[in-house]
RNA sequence: CGGGAUGUAGCGCAGUCUGGUUAGCGCACCGGUCUGGGGGACCGGAGGUCACAGGUUCGAAUCCUGUCAUCCCGACCA
């Protein structure tokens, strides 16, 4: 393609609110636009990324067996409604009335979509296993996008949705998208992490997220030192360190005058945190409860509303601890009453733990579990934090941030059985089918591949998803000579099947090597008077310092080597 | 939802505090001359509902009120 005729300017400024690199490099290089908060527009190169992405995913997802569909973005809420997520999606599902006042909603996922689809198509066992996939649009209405591409309120996914009879058949499938997953990413030039993780909002058991290591990650994992065990923060266990044994003591009330944290709490009486019990407030749907931690551990407010049966928890207001006869600061689940009480396994590593007193400026020493407080629930809640111990093979955790690229689920049976999906076996006996489902954020992933690859003058991208593959700059356009080189070479090239941009503008070097580096397509290619005396033609690798002079007749294959083909 | 910041040409900004010519500058854009290997120089142009609405005033980009938009931080352990 030439540049004269193209669409989409480089920009020597970013806009002053992006402030991301993978941001301020696509909008700089003419990629995307914005059109409003978390919603972009691609030109052309930027759609040529996504679609080069794209290539690759259906080529991947094809080889696993999997069949490519196409659902609607508009969907009826009533099959919200039938799945039961109509209220309970987060972010609210965003939609609007049609002209016969029918509810519709814009689609975030499609698992509902999707399950109607094979419930009308499958009946039997002999119609499993099936793998259905679509890379489209999807909209979820965000609080707060940010950070371009990497966290927008449409945009594009390939969500991928298995049917199977037996859970042997639904952990095939599940391991054949890990795989699928793998080479995608590893075809995308990323290094990914693959880690344990919440399955939030889509529901299931079994669930990992494919993430790509990056400073302006939004999501923090734990990896172990010993490469065993990686988790989402939300999700991670942790060996919890028991604290030395002793025999319960009797309880005793100390005067704590004007202590309101476990800090200063354990500093006044020269304690180790993890000798107190902190107790925190939480308001789920409307009920008031307490939760026990030892002093040391922090909530994971994921791992708690598991527990509390997937209702989203929220710190209570002080007006709610108020009403309900608690002190803040000095506030234990010591004999209170007619108060649902968590209590984090914590608590059973250690004796005679220090605990709030329900009065203001008193604790209590001594404190034991389950002697004198009660918990309804047991568990751990315990959020894990870097320097905390691998479950696995006891390692040490270190913690990085990175971008949720992908997200793979085994979604077991809540959605076969709210829409009836069901199969007969070969004994004639009717059973939900099981589902696994699986996420890849498309256009997420151009910001993320512009995060790992790129340097100081703009991006550098992998070959196999550059928008083109040649950068073919011509540097005196009003030298007869030089243009009938660098047109023929233009011809020569994409004849050859290499991708073309072809920077035929009337342009001084310098702007073309900078938009050239900025744009970030793998190889240039430099014709100009002065090579063109000695016979040469100038190569050079985006990421190579310095380039090659070689005679035009082998420019054509001496571009193949550098792209490895 | 809460907190903070910002809205002036396609992009980056000054001007606002202290109201008063025709609202400026850099980049980009159009015409021209020179130049020609890392965003070059000069000459001449075009481009603005100063986010929007209301108010104060002889007079508002500037002061007041409201609205909208965009970005950042927080969604947290009493």
């Amino acid at each position: 393609m030439r540049l004269t005729r193209y669409f989409g300017k480089t920009l020597r400024q970013a806009p002053s609110d992006a402030d991301t690199i993978s941001h301020q490099l696509l909008v700089r290089a003419g990629y995307i636009q914005q059109l409003a908060a978390g919603s972009y527009q691609f030109l052309p190169l930027g759609w040529r990324m996504q679609q080069k992405i794209s290539d690759i995913i259906r080529e991947e997802m094809d080889a696993a067996g999997a069949l490519e569909v196409s659902m609607p973005v508009i969907q009826p809420r009533e099959i919200w409604e039938q799945s039961g997520r109509a209220e309970t999606f987060i972010p609210p599902l965003a939609g609007f009335q049609d002209r016969r006042g029918r509810e519709m909603v814009v689609a975030p996922t499609h698992e509902e979509a999707v399950t109607t689809m094979v419930k009308a198509n499958v009946n039997s066992y002999r119609d499993l296993p099936v793998n259905l996939y679509q890379i489209q649009t999807k909209f979820r209405d965000e609080p707060r996008p940010r950070a371009g591409l990497l966290r927008t309120r449409e945009f594009m996914m390939k969500d991928a949705y298995s049917f199977d009879a037996t859970q042997e058949s639904l952990d095939n499938s599940y391991d054949l998208m890990v795989k699928a997953y793998i080479n995608i990413f590893t075809r995308c030039g990323l290094e990914v992490a693959i880690v344990e993780a919440d399955s939030g909002g889509i529901g299931g058991k079994d669930s990992q997220e494919f993430i790509l290591l990056a400073e302006n990650g939004e999501d923090v994992v734990l990896l172990c030192e010993n490469g065993d065990y990686g988790a989402n923060v939300e999700k991670a266990e942790f060996v919890k360190q028991p604290n030395p044994e002793e025999s319960p003591l009797e309880m005793e009330e100390i005067a704590t005058p004007g202590i309101k944290t476990i800090d200063e709490l354990a500093k006044s009486l020269g304690i180790p945190t993890n000798k107190t019990a902190k107790a925190v407030f939480y308001t789920v749907g409307g009920e008031v409860i307490v939760v026990t931690i030892r002093g040391d551990l922090d909530v994971n407010e994921v791992k708690l509303r598991n527990i509390l049966g997937g209702v989203e928890p929220r710190f209570s207001t002080p007006k709610e601890v108020a009403n309900s006869n608690l002190v803040p600061g000095s506030a234990s689940a010591v004999g209170l009453d007619g108060i649902r009480s968590i209590v984090d396994d914590s608590l059973t590593l250690g004796s005679n733990f220090v605990a709030g007193a329900n009065k203001e400026g008193f604790h209590i020493k001594n404190v034991n579990f389950p002697r004198d407080f009660k918990g309804d629930i047991v568990a751990d809640i315990a959020k894990a934090t870097a320097g905390d111990v691998c479950p696995r093979d006891g390692g040490i955790f270190h913690d990085a941030r990175g971008i949720e690229v992908g997200h793979v689920f085994k979604l077991g049976t809540i959605y076969s059985k709210d829409f009836d999906a069901n199969f007969l076996d070969e004994t004639g006996e009717s059973h939900p089918i099981i589902m696994g489902c699986y996420g890849l954020g498309v256009s997420r992933l151009v910001g993320g591949i512009v995060e790992a690859h790129h340097d100081e003058n703009g991006m550098t991208l992998p070959a196999a998803i550059a928008p083109y593959l040649v950068y073919l700059a011509s540097l005196n356009v009003d030298d007869e000579g030089v243009r009938e080189a660098a047109d023929g070479l233009y011809a020569e090239l994409t004849n050859a099947g290499l991708d073309v941009l072809y920077d035929d503008r009337d342009e001084k070097p310098g702007v073309k090597f900078k938009d050239a580096d900025l744009i970030g397509i793998p190889v240039r290619v430099v014709v100009s008077r002065r090579g063109l005396n000695n016979g040469q033609i100038e190569l050079k690798l985006r990421t190579d310092r310095e380039a090659t002079l070689v005679p035009t007749a082998e420019v054509r294959d001496a571009v193949k080597v550098m792209l490895g083909r």
